[in-house]
DNA sequence: TTGCTTACATTCAAGTATGTATGTAATTAT
DNA sequence: ATAATTACATACATACTTGAATGTAAGCAA
């Protein structure tokens, strides 16, 4: 097997990338060597080279394809005008990211690994302060959507957007983080839809 | 440096175990060798083979030191009868949890190694697992506390103490989280106190 | 005091992982 | 058609780790 096209060498990257997330997802990513991705993608470790510095850059394109996309949904879905009301939105939008989550395998399995199979020291402590970043991105969205709300006089009159905005981010760090390790028993998983409509109810009267 | 009394001994047990803690915490669990740890604690390898079968048994021991207190304050603070008014006491509960990070070192740097430098694979799978379980607890006892709230009359009436229960462990599960991470910049270590009582008020009226 | 045990230190064999250097054949540009 | 480049595979030198084996001196019980 030797030299390829260039859309031959597109799809060895891509294969790396999906090889390097299934052995991440088993062994964690520090446990992870080159060779297990490279036997995992059916090239030699040489490929691997070729297309990615070391671990941390197949680690950073994976990543990659979740949270562009996360970003993208949410200003969409959050942000855009449109017919459904504030409350709506903001639930609507939690619920599709776990909707997201159960429809894709690929989704699912970054978040995992990036929860709880990911150490963040030295390189991989970047990637913590850009996790944060985007947290307090859609911290700040949902502020926005809630001030909307409460313009349109949805909100009881006591309860602050800034303060709306903080605990349902809280909330659903905590549910993201109990639905990705709650694998097993389906204790979080099945009822996660529910718990989201009845945090956004908790906060409506 | 030889033979050491029984006293000795456990000096030098429980010095591997924050030499561990010291070494976890700037190079994640999986890139701690045991010389890094024999080093950090001024001793050899052998010696640290001697006390434990592996790294695995320090982390372990390591874990014990924060959780087995956990488990007996929130027993304490949450179940055991007396005058405060049960929402005081899970806002209480969580405060100390918050006052106890900023205060111990120990417990600080064990959360962090527990939630951001340690990869749940193999052997440390089922620590995910006792997680969880202490995790469910939690939960049982909020919704015992919530319950007797209810019967007070100190909860809006359509608000059922199962769904409080689990929305303030999430609350509070992504309030650690973000504790955890957010080292460099405070946004959330100065306000977790005021982010607790906020989520409490929610709940009130 | 003798002998057994404890609490380590030292050494060694064997396996692992990384990064790089080098080889090579096909592809692409000219 | 030729030269340059690409996309890998192969091979190697250099660490780094581990577990276990062995050594050893001091404590401790009888």
């Amino acid at each position: 097997m030797v030299r390829k096209t260039k859309e031959d060498a597109e799809l060895t990257r891509q294969n790396i990338i999906l090889a390097a997330r299934e052995v991440f997802l088993v062994r964690g990513v520090s446990r992870t060597t080159m060779e297990h991705i490279a036997s995992q993608a059916g090239v030699t470790r040489g490929a691997i080279y070729w297309h990615f510095k070391n671990k941390t850059e197949i680690f950073q394109a994976m990543r990659q394809q979740v949270f562009l996309p996360l970003i993208d949904r949410m200003d969409y879905t959050l942000l855009v005008e449109n017919t459904m009301n504030p409350l709506d939105r903001i639930e609507n939008f939690l619920c599709e990211t776990i909707r997201l989550l159960n429809k894709s395998v690929e989704t699912r399995q970054i978040y995992e690994i990036m929860m709880i199979k990911c150490e963040y020291v030295n390189e991989f402590a970047m990637v913590l302060q850009e996790i944060l970043q985007t947290c307090s991105g859609i911290e700040e969205k949902l502020r926005l959507t809630y001030a909307k709300a409460k313009k349109q006089g949805l909100l009881h009159p006591s309860h602050e957007p800034a303060q709306l905005a903080i605990d349902t981010q809280l909330f659903f760090i905590g549910l993201l983080h109990m639905w990705v390790k709650d694998s097993g028993g389906n204790h979080f998983r099945n009822r996660a839809t529910k718990l989201i409509k009845a945090h956004i109810n908790l906060l409506i009267r």
